[in-house]
RNA sequence: GCCCGAGUGGUGAAAUCGGUAGACACAAGGGACUUAAAAUCCCUCGGCUUCACGGCCGUGCCGGUUCAAGUCCGGCCUCGGGCACCA
């Protein structure tokens, strides 16, 4: 053992152990409880960033924190390959995407290797490889067999300079961010995912996901928002077009009686058809109004914050109960995509109706009052604001004085009487649309027919390959310009490839399981092999994909499952979400210029102050602010650790520990040593809490410290029992200095291989405790008294304490609070 | 706008079930060692106040529950994540 901690030496003495027994190679043993640790995959984007590092560690920590405890650990590592950063660069550089990709690769997974995780390469996975797409190209197409995939006309960001679709992140402040035109709505025939079949399973089965962050589980609620409201039909005074009649849905059917007016969407048919119709009365602007909808943004963040318009069509519809004739408006803020497109107005219960109503001058009718409230006049006109909250019907002819579920069942049961509507539940969930007209994706394996329509890529044609050796130009996917690679024949008729991609969360959604069997061959999944290792133990990854990629992924797995190819319900059985990484508040970026690069860091201090830092300065969940400094400190550490066990290695070879020959020191680091065990155990397996485990560590180190006088036997073996728990704590963390002084400590196996440390209950037992004594809930003072002293014995010591005498002298005692081992809280007069 | 989080010393944070706020570090200041520097080691370190013992205040803001609140409840403020074609 060299006397100075060389990173240099240490990092790679213990990867080439590492890599010459393959020690993080696995396979499937029913002999040995498996656990599957899944760290997100990383979009190749060039080099690592600190937020790679810091997801990447926190797996690999846990990984080997699960190995040590004798479990038989898969972590796989791959690459999210597919996506739009590739294409631009591509055009950038004036290079093909698949080059970029796949340098990006090589370089990355270099850096990955640097930092020491404790990855089964042998399973990696691109997703832009043939023989990964092939088998996401074959479920779409026994999806669409099934009945679970269909096509329909959906909007998308037209950019009419470029004639190109844009997506949401190439639309700057209304244009297309290459050609700077106006960006318009268009409808396309897209693909669709029926993800609407699976909202009540999705939204069920987070019952089943106990520990999931409960945030997540909540965004995920929110995002599938399950109502139950009533859908009814109001019907036009005239018919238009041969329309005389739109649903609505609500879930306040309470407020029925109150409705002053109905509002479409602008891709709704009857507006289309009003506009048609004025237009030929010579009146262009209701036809001008529904223009510039389509300029709007198709992203729901602008939807809701843009000017609220509206515009009146002149069109009459009858209120379903009082037969009553209201106007029918067009308005930019209702969703064509949600409900049927059509909403009832009560401007006087609805914060955005009341402000719409304002500003058109349209009528504002209270029929809900507040409960227990004479207050008649909450919600009217002048108050400034609609009264949202249930209430008390009033104005509503028969259904005055109901509440809202009162209300809720005798309108249901009226409109049901009528033949005009009828309770349903509703989702805010939307299927999921997969079509992209980008190039670097995996195709959608659909033959069009010449004469319309569409047949699936049958598997002995599949993969249908994305040609890698293209040239961009800028606008179009290559596959698109290109006039040939569409040409094709089926069953000896000429027939054409569909030249639109996958969305890349198609790939992210199912890779989880293909890591399990990377290289089979006869299918997408092989069954021995997923039902084994699945589900994911532990998945860990970015609070940014809490809804989306979890839910698909979600999604898919209930697919697969349906499918027969896996038999669990859920994915992911216990899900960490990391928090940002920052640098001077703010997350670190390109644009922004604050990046600190990994890899200078590694050369500099090591890849194991480097995952001591990161996992030190902030619990996983929390954004972790950035510090040189703290790097530093974390590098002391580890040098003193090494010091401490080259020391201790100098002083001879330590006596058997004698746990009934111990002097009072020796006791108190002997109680250490196994508290901190006990600490450190629960920290990696449950609260997940890495930086509070390092600082027990320290905590420990420094209690090595204090013990001197290396000449007492019993001294030597104390501090080897510490300094070995010390190194077995740390090394999920530091795993290769760890390896070194593992070694050191007399140890021929590898510390990867060693067992984790276990508790003697017998070295926790104290002789007395400290406790709080309060007066009035305030402190006072503290007693030192046996650990299972009764409140007696505890009320004794304190009133022996000169400050606590000092506070009850003279005073009543009301009452005193005893909390065994904690604290004496006496209330006094 | 809607949904979900977070706010504690100069800084990162800790306080695990409502029970001694600031563990463990970083920075700073002082000291030891050294010709010197680096490295290392030791001490101090929330604010105000006191010769000292101690006292008062203090966990974004306002209010509440409780013997006791960073922790629970109600109302705000600020910052961050997501909003369906960035991944």
């Amino acid at each position: 053992m060299h006397e100075q901690y060389q990173h240099t030496a240490v990092e790679a003495a213990a990867q080439q152990h590492w890599r010459s027994n393959d020690s993080f190679r696995v396979v499937e043993d029913h002999s040995k409880a498996k656990f599957y640790c899944l760290s997100m995959f990383p979009y190749p984007s060039g080099k690592l960033h600190m937020g790679h590092v810091r997801n990447y560690t926190i797996g690999d920590v846990i990984s080997r924190f699960q190995r040590m405890q004798g479990k038989n650990v898969l972590q796989p590592m791959g690459w999210d390959a597919f996506g739009l950063p590739a294409e631009n660069a591509a055009i950038k550089n004036n290079s093909a995407p698949a080059k970029w990709t796949y340098e990006n690769i090589e370089y990355m997974k270099g850096q990955l290797q640097s930092l020491g995780f404790a990855y089964d390469w042998s399973r990696e996975i691109a997703t832009c490889r043939p023989d990964y797409y092939k088998w996401e190209q074959w479920f779409f197409t026994r999806l669409y067999e099934k009945g679970l995939v269909y096509k329909k006309m959906a909007t998308v960001n037209w950019d009419p300079v470029d004639c190109t679709v844009l997506a949401n992140e190439q639309v700057i402040d209304g244009r297309g961010w290459r050609s700077g035109a106006l960006v318009e709505r268009k409808e396309i025939p897209q693909w669709f995912i029926k993800i609407t079949a699976y909202a009540e399973q999705l939204l069920a089965d987070l019952e089943k996901l106990p520990h999931w962050p409960e945030q997540v589980k909540t965004m995920q609620r929110n995002w599938i928002g399950k109502s139950r409201g009533i859908t009814m039909r109001f019907d036009l005074s005239k018919e238009i077009a041969g329309y005389d009649s739109f649903e609505i849905y609500t879930t306040r059917p309470d407020t029925l009686m109150g409705v002053t007016y109905v509002s479409l969407a602008a891709e709704h048919p009857i507006a289309q058809a009003a506009a048609e119709k004025l237009f030929n009365e010579n009146k262009p602007a209701l036809k001008q109004f529904l223009a510039e909808c389509k300029l709007q943004s198709v992203a729901e963040a602008d939807m809701a914050t843009m000017e609220k318009k509206g515009f009146d069509t002149g069109l009459k519809a009858l209120h379903p109960i009082s037969g009553r004739e209201v106007p029918v408006w067009v308005a930019n803020y209702v969703l064509m995509d949600y409900g049927s497109g059509a909403v009832m107005a009560v401007p006087a219960h609805d914060q955005r109706d009341y402000e719409f109503a304002q500003k058109y001058s349209l009528a504002i009718e209270q029929v809900i009052a507040p409960l227990n409230s004479p207050s008649p006049d909450k919600g009217r006109d002048g108050e400034g604001f609609a009264f949202t909250e249930k209430g008390t019907l009033i104005n509503s002819a028969e259904f005055d004085g109901l509440d809202f579920d009162g209300a809720f069942d005798a309108i249901a049961t009226k409109l049901e009487n009528l033949g005009k509507g009828r309770i349903t539940l509703n989702y805010r969930l939307r299927d999921w649309g997969v079509s992209r007209q980008r190039y670097w994706g995996a195709p959608i394996p659909m033959f069009n027919l010449p004469e319309g329509g569409e047949i699936p890529v049958p598997l002995d044609r599949l993969p249908v390959l994305l040609p890698e050796d293209v040239v961009m130009d800028g606008v179009n996917s290559p596959i698109k310009s290109d006039p040939d690679w569409r040409k094709t024949t089926f069953d000896g008729k000429a027939i054409e490839h569909e030249t639109d991609t996958f969305d890349t969360f198609m790939e992210s959604s199912w890779y989880y399981t293909r890591y399990t069997c990377p290289n089979f061959t006869e299918g997408m999944l092989d069954p021995n092999a997923a039902n084994y290792w699945l589900p994911v133990d532990q998945y860990i990854g970015g609070i940014e994909h809490a809804i989306l990629h979890l839910l698909y992924a979600r999604f898919f797995h209930k697919l697969m499952r349906d499918e027969g190819l896996v038999q669990c319900d859920e994915p992911f059985q216990r899900l960490l979400c990391q928090g940002m990484v920052l640098k001077d508040g703010s997350k670190m970026s390109k644009s922004k210029g604050n990046t600190v690069d990994p890899q200078a860091l590694i050369e500099q201090y090591g890849a194991d102050t480097v995952r001591l830092f990161i996992m030190f300065a902030a619990p996983p969940e929390q954004s972790l602010e950035w510090s040189d400094a703290g790097v530093e400190g974390a590098h002391r550490f580890l040098k003193r650790l090494w010091r401490a066990v080259y020391t201790h290695t100098q002083a001879g070879t330590p006596a058997a520990l004698d746990a009934s020959a111990l002097d009072d020191n020796q006791k108190t680091l002997r109680r250490k040593t196994h508290e901190t065990i006990a600490k450190i155990s629960n920290d990696y397996s449950e609260r997940q809490t890495f930086n509070t485990a390092i600082a027990a560590v320290m905590e420990l180190l420094n209690e090595v410290g204090k013990v001197a006088d290396a000449s007492n036997a019993q001294n030597l073996a104390v501090e080897r029992e510490a300094l070995e728990a010390a190194v077995l704590l740390l090394s999920p963390v530091a795993p290769h200095i760890t390896h070194t002084l593992w070694q050191a400590l007399g140890h021929s196996e590898a510390v990867i291989d060693a067992a984790w440390p276990v508790v003697d209950a017998a070295a926790l037992t104290k002789t007395s405790v400290e406790i709080a004594v309060q007066v009035n809930g305030k402190l006072r003072g503290t007693v030192t008294i046996a650990p299972d002293a009764k409140q007696p014995d505890a009320e004794l010591a304190a009133q022996q304490n000169e400050n606590v005498q000092k506070f009850i002298d003279g005073k009543e005692v009301r009452k005193v609070i005893f909390v065994p081992g904690k604290l004496l809280n006496i209330v006094v007069a």
